[in-house]
DNA sequence: TAGATTGTTAATCGATTAACAATC
DNA sequence: TAGATTGTTAATCGATTAACAATC
């Protein structure tokens, strides 16, 4: 059991993915799980999903292993998922209204309140009941609404300001799909980037050396 | 100077983040850089940035630094971004046309050639020149046109049979979108997962124990 | 009870940081 | 030449793995 923030990131970069493993054992019906086991299905040792599990406590039983259903609730509790939350989504694009439309923001204990865009062309349009607002009225409902969270779907040329103005309403986090260093101005916010090109990078690389080294 | 597969996974994911800023330094012009400015930037220690670079050769000059051009030339060798790989798109929902249409492919030496649903509602649609056309036709298409590369951005439940066909049509390297764990069933293959979920999740995990803690 | 599997401590391994001689 | 900064070796730090007593 250790505290908050004695978690290493290498712990809480794997957190997520337990959530979802273990949802998708118990949405097949099984009810307990051995740490072998799991390590097995998810690629670790069996000792490192025992660290892991002991830096939040417990949960297990000797001889027994981890009831499924049990761990579940923990790691909801542990993630904050039960936590309820509301965002705001800037910027209508492709990706926006991808992220809007598809991405179960409920499950995370998120709720979308409010998407933006410049682009008056999406004025009217509505995702999941939500309506698209011109990007002149974000302050005005940031300050009647005081949401949460913002995710920035915007390019990253017009981040910036865009972030100087919802920090200046009070956001403290950002889920942010633009290529714009949030961090290096904002060290104190909280943060979590998606760099879809990156990642596609990362296979290029595999590949690369795929091809010449096997 | 490493040999390709002594490289570490975190060396690896650290690859397209250097690439991004490389290329950014060097569009507001700058032309030269040293370990020590790169890494306050990037939030890295001047070490771990020379490190890096001598994984894949001494790339500086002593008392100058590195020159930002030749830098990005060689990470772009790296990363085999120079290398085409041709690329089919499977699943048009939101996230998948959102994908087809914003992701730069070119920059990171793919093109993308097709792009397949199976709902005949997007029959006729095109993305980029694109056509979309109907799931059955992904077997014909890639007997004749070979792509390297699968970009999955359908359904878990409809991903693994998908990954069947395609894996039996030779395609060997996918970047996917969907919760399906391909290397599970195929440990050989090259996969780079995109999580939208898990990112929200940590985000999550970040605000809770930020609120708490501090 | 015997077998299984945990929680936890100790050992190992690898990654990051520090230091410094080489050299531009 | 003096100053700056690399490439690289050594030291430190942290994360992963192994081992095992505790116990269900």
């Amino acid at each position: 059991m250790k505290s908050p923030n004695e978690i290493s990131s290498s712990v809480i970069s794997r957190l997520p993915r337990y959530y979802r493993f273990l949802c998708d054992l118990y949405s097949n019906g099984k009810k307990r799980i051995s740490s072998k086991e799991l390590a097995e299905i998810m690629g670790f040792t069996a000792s490192q999903v025992r660290q892991d599990f002991n830096c939040f406590g417990g949960f297990g039983q000797q001889g027994y292993g981890y009831n499924i259903e049990q761990l579940i609730g923990e790691f909801a509790g542990i993630l904050g998922l039960n936590v309820l939350k509301t965002a705001i989504l800037i910027g209508a694009g492709n990706l926006g209204r991808a992220v809007a439309s598809q991405m179960s923001f409920e499950d995370k204990g998120f709720k979308l309140i409010g998407i933006f865009d410049c682009d008056p062309l999406y004025k009217g349009m509505k995702i999941r009941d939500i309506p698209i607002s011109a990007d002149d009225s974000i302050e005005s409902f940031c300050a009647e609404h005081k949401p949460d969270m913002a995710v920035l779907c915007l390019p990253a040329d017009k981040a910036p300001e865009m972030v100087d103005t919802l920090v200046a309403t009070g956001i403290k986090s950002f889920w942010n799909f633009s290529h714009y260093d949030i961090h290096r101005k904002y060290p104190e916010l909280n943060v979590a980037n998606v760099h879809l090109s990156d990642s596609l990078m990362t296979l290029s690389f595999i590949i690369k050396n795929n091809e010449t080294g096997e």
